[in-house]
RNA sequence: GUUCCUAUCGCUUAACUGGAUAAAGCAGUGCCCUCCUAAGGCGUAGCUAGAGGUUCGAGUCCUCUUAGGAAUACCA
């Protein structure tokens, strides 16, 4: 349900019925109870405009508001705020319809979007790390985001799996002679053995340096070689992926290599559009206002990063028909993109009308605020940490309640992966990013785990209910009042959260819901004896409403749930 | 040097995009289990880096200052 949109029609048409010719602002949550449910604050912005004192407008649109449909009351307050009530009856209508509507009756877009959503990207020559988690959990979250809402998503992996590394790995794995799966069950440890190998052996080196030339060349035992690496690489990164129970599959894959047939006509197209120059021997655009230019193509005739990533977005507008282009990517390569992105639409290969971003988010610090490394100071394998989320979990859990060896091992699963992506999420993801173990594990505060808690919490109700669910639902106090409303704001929640890309308005927000849940809970008993049918019935209703809305939700974060815990 | 980003309570974050007395959690600190999961609830204390400006109204917009961070020509 669009809540707001509902009560900006209403407001509408006040100023319909008021005879004012203007489009009002549109109203906003009311900062407190006191206040309403919402705040309609245009009559102060439209003083001046309409040469009246923003009271008198208040006025005059109070009188033209309908009061009998979705808004019950309305009130001036102070300098011209309109505060609004809504119906408890609509509120309550609203609510049984959502209930037992599978979409919790949130809508599907009436003109979906094509987008591609960019993230992940590893780098095939090494294992993944820390940094790319970030970027796997936020990307993957915002195309499950936009894809519920009705986008149609294209996830694209834009895998590192070219470059001169590559001549250095297959050559090695093709000197050891195996089938590979043993050596490079630890990617980390083969790259380190080839790079000693290359800094040892002058004639390794050349052979390395010779592969380089073949692959790209392409000579098809070097590739071959190279496509079995990339196999075993990629399959290292879906072991994660599992674990993390992230979407993205092979289908998925678009490496940087799917582009190296077109680097050569992006030149010659930024060339025959005249924005093409040369300096110092390399290929560049220079953009106006930028002091460095863009390098598309070096002094010794090799392609950059910015000649893949202009292909890629050529392909993506083009052969994709993508209108939204969204860059899961690390803050720190902002000028590029900008760069990039300013190219992409001067030279033609991205329609105007295509939106281009790039879903910035912050570097991942550890609990002193350094980035994020070993005792030792490498990086942390991804794997190791997810392996590591999962124990800690169990460790959690395990004297809480009486659990079988089966469901340890199946909530620590649960509990831990959901900790990890949702301390992630729940952060603004622009900042950086201070990992703190301690801190997603715990049941307190704004965790997943307490968001499985309540969630658990309300299945538990229905376990000892064990009836059918009958009735309708009565908005009696302010509690429930407040709860009905906060069930309808999802929608205009997850709008929101998929226009600006930021999860963590939908984790601020199911911690709102699952906290108001729990007042409503501790003042309004359910099941309790003393509580009349009609009051049952209707706050089992809410109760399951809330349930469905936290599933719905952390679902779209990839967190599961779990009905007991 | 230049450009960009950030600055909110001891810590991590909100503030519906310019609206009323800035809101949560953690860490403090009280209180509530004969009571539907105390893995919960209720209290309590504490904040917009500084100076100007725009506005009826500024944490939010503009300018300067300060402090952090990042990017900065052939790596990705």
């Amino acid at each position: 349900m669009k809540l707001k949109q509902t009560i900006n029609q209403s407001i509408q048409a006040a100023f319909d019925k008021a005879n004012i010719d203007e489009t009002p602002m549109s109203v906003s949550e009311a900062t407190k109870p006191e206040f309403g449910d919402y705040q309609f604050n245009g009559a102060m912005a439209l003083s001046k405009k309409l040469e009246k004192n923003p009271r008198e407008i208040a006025a005059q649109l109070i009188e033209n508001i309908d009061l009998s449909g979705i808004i019950s009351k309305a009130e001036i307050a102070g300098p011209g705020f309109i505060n609004l009530w809504l119906n408890p009856l609509w509120i309550a209508s609203q609510c049984e319809t959502a209930v037992v509507d599978t979409r919790l009756n949130i809508g599907t877009r009436e003109k979906p979007v094509k987008v591609v959503v960019d993230y992940s990207g590893p780098n095939m020559a090494k294992q993944m790390h820390v940094g790319h988690l970030r970027s796997t959990i936020i990307g993957d979250t915002l195309a499950n985001l936009l894809e519920f809402l009705g986008d149609e998503v294209i996830r694209q992996n834009h895998i590192g799996d070219w470059g001169t590394q590559f001549g250095m790995l297959i050559a090695y794995l093709e000197e050891i002679g195996e089938d590979g799966s043993g050596s490079l069950k630890d990617l980390e440890q083969f790259y380190k053995d080839a790079k000693g190998h290359f800094d040892a052996d002058a004639s390794f080196a050349d052979k390395a340096r010779e592969y380089v030339v073949k692959i790209q060349s392409g000579d098809t035992h070097c590739l071959q070689l190279w496509q079995k690496f990339i196999d075993i690489s990629l399959g290292h990164c879906e072991e994660v992926y599992d674990k993390l129970g992230v979407k993205l599959t092979r289908e998925d894959v678009r490496a940087e290599s799917f582009y190296n047939d077109e680097l050569e006509n992006v030149i010659k197209d930024l060339d025959k559009t005249g924005v093409l120059q040369e300096s110092d021997g390399a290929q560049c655009v220079f953009l106006e206002g930028d002091e460095v230019p863009v390098i598309v193509q070096k002094g010794d005739g090799g392609y950059l990063y910015a000649t893949t990533d202009l292909a890629a977005l050529r392909y993506r507008a083009q052969v994709l028909g993508a209108k939204r282009i969204s860059y899961v990517v690390d803050a720190r390569q902002g000028g590029h993109f900008k760069q990039v992105f300013k190219v992409a639409k001067e030279a033609g290969f991205v329609p105007e009308d295509v939106k281009l971003e790039h879903i910035a988010f912050g570097t991942m610090m550890d609990k002193s605020g350094k980035p994020f490394k070993t005792r030792d100071g490498g990086t942390v394998k991804l794997i190791d940490l997810l392996d590591e989320a999962v124990l800690k979990a169990k460790d959690a859990i395990k004297d809480k309640e009486d659990y079988t060896e089966a469901e340890i091992h199946d909530l620590a699963k649960v509990i831990g992966i959901g900790a990890v992506k949702y301390a992630d999420l729940a952060i603004n993801r622009e900042s950086n990013y201070i990992f703190n173990w301690d801190k997603m594990l715990s049941f307190d505060g704004n965790t997943s785990l307490y968001m499985q808690y309540a969630y658990a919490r309300i299945q538990s109700i229905f376990r000892r209910f064990d009836g059918e669910l009958k009735g309708n639902i009565i908005i009696g106090d302010a509690l429930e009042h407040r709860l009905a409303i906060m069930l309808l704001r999802f929608e205009d929640i997850l709008d929101r959260a998929a226009t600006d890309a930021s999860p963590n308005q939908i984790t601020s927000y199911l911690y709102d819901l699952a906290t108001l849940f729990m007042r409503f809970y501790e003042q309004n008993p359910i099941l309790k004896e003393g509580v009349d049918e009609a009051s049952k019935m209707s706050r089992l209703q809410l109760a399951d409403l809330t349930a469905k809305t936290i599933k719905q939700g952390l679902a779209i974060l990839g967190i599961q749930v779990v009905n007991k815990l």
